[in-house]
DNA sequence: TGCGTATTAGACCGTTCGGTCCGAACTTTA
DNA sequence: TAAAGTTCGGACCGAACGGTCTAATACGCA
């Protein structure tokens, strides 16, 4: 993919993770792309949408490889790996400095109601990510009870993430989604059978 | 206060909270209140912004008439009120029919970091409403293990409501938004002491 | 009866929006 | 060198936006 369509995409990945995607001007992302004008924007997308389109497959592209590959390591134990996604979303929050949320739930809250294009779109995110963490469970099977229901309890935890994320950029606290993050992990660990696998404290540390 | 005004406002609440703000234009509310033209409009409302807070407020005071308040009742115990209190909020999302998710949610998704007025609005909010919680708590504590941190209990069930019903909102299932709350119920139930307080199974139903 | 408020209707304003079109210059590659 | 793709700069379009203004009519109440 060219240099520049990919800087264009990085500018509005920007931009929507902030203000959205309805609040993001062409214009702003022109600027943002430092790009010479609306031809030299329309050159490379075909319109607003699409653009939007592909913002959303890039960022979960970026956030499958650096998020969602955690969750696939072979060599880690696979509960120790769904702490270690959580530690992820954490840092990942943490490097976007306060600004921005997630991407997907910034459009998602946008555009669920209104616009069906983004809607089902955002919907097969949410899904691909259930099944990953889904099929982490289904692989730590022996180390947890017989009734976990591994899809509810993944639904759970993006749930949880994302709430997080939201409350964290609301309150310009990163300690909220941190505190959350823990709580979550003690929420996991409940669902491990008594001596199997990795000991988590219940304590507050 | 006057009907009309109260009209504009459930009008303009209705449209925030599918399409969010930005995206609610005043002719959209004009016609939604069945209002004759932006004159009539304008003779309650001094700007669109002071609309959007005052729906934010008038929001608020519902969901603690109509949510908060069990919180408070005082003859349940409270680990049992906090479920209603869960269970009430699944009956708001499904009474709003799929259509429409928590008016704090997806303006805060919109606006945190771009309008501060809003944002200092939608983290008093959250504040307050942390707040019922971590009093529920407070008052709960005999039966709660000792390191329980209520403030970060009260945070967290806050996050995970609201990314649920983000999550149901764009998956048109409210049965997301159930199972999760059942979860939360059990995650609450983990910091119960043993014996002591209402029992919750640990199984799914 | 009169006075203030509520309602109706519509013209109007400046700005921003997504999007189109044009024409020229520059760069890459065959 | 010719052709194809990229960059540049800006004029332009119709629609929608938040908001103002005027002016007439209805209504509730002292």
């Amino acid at each position: 993919m060219s240099d520049r369509r990919t800087q264009i995409l990085d500018a509005a990945a920007t931009l929507i993770s902030e203000r959205g995607f309805t609040s993001t001007s062409v214009a702003d992302v022109i600027k943002g792309a430092k790009l010479s004008g609306k031809s030299h924007f329309y050159h490379y997308f075909k319109s607003k949408e699409e653009l939007g389109y592909e913002v959303l497959n890039r960022q979960f592209e970026r956030f499958a490889e650096r998020g969602l590959a955690i969750l696939r390591e072979p060599m880690i134990d696979p509960l120790e790996r769904l702490n270690l996604f959580i530690d992820a979303v954490v840092a990942l929050q943490s490097e976007r400095g306060g600004r921005g949320g997630s991407p997907f739930g910034i459009l998602a809250a946008e555009l669920a109601d209104t616009h069906d294009g983004f809607r089902v779109r955002i919907e097969a995110v949410f899904e691909r990510w259930v099944s990953q963490i889904r099929s982490l469970l289904w692989e730590a099977r022996p180390q947890l009870h017989d009734d976990v229901d591994a899809g509810r309890l993944s639904r759970f935890i993006i749930a949880a993430l994302e709430g997080a994320v939201l409350m964290t950029r609301v309150k310009r606290d990163l300690s909220v989604l941190e505190g959350i993050a823990a709580d979550l992990k003690r929420f996991i660990a409940m669902h491990v059978r008594d001596g199997a696998g990795l000991q988590v404290h219940r304590n507050l540390e």
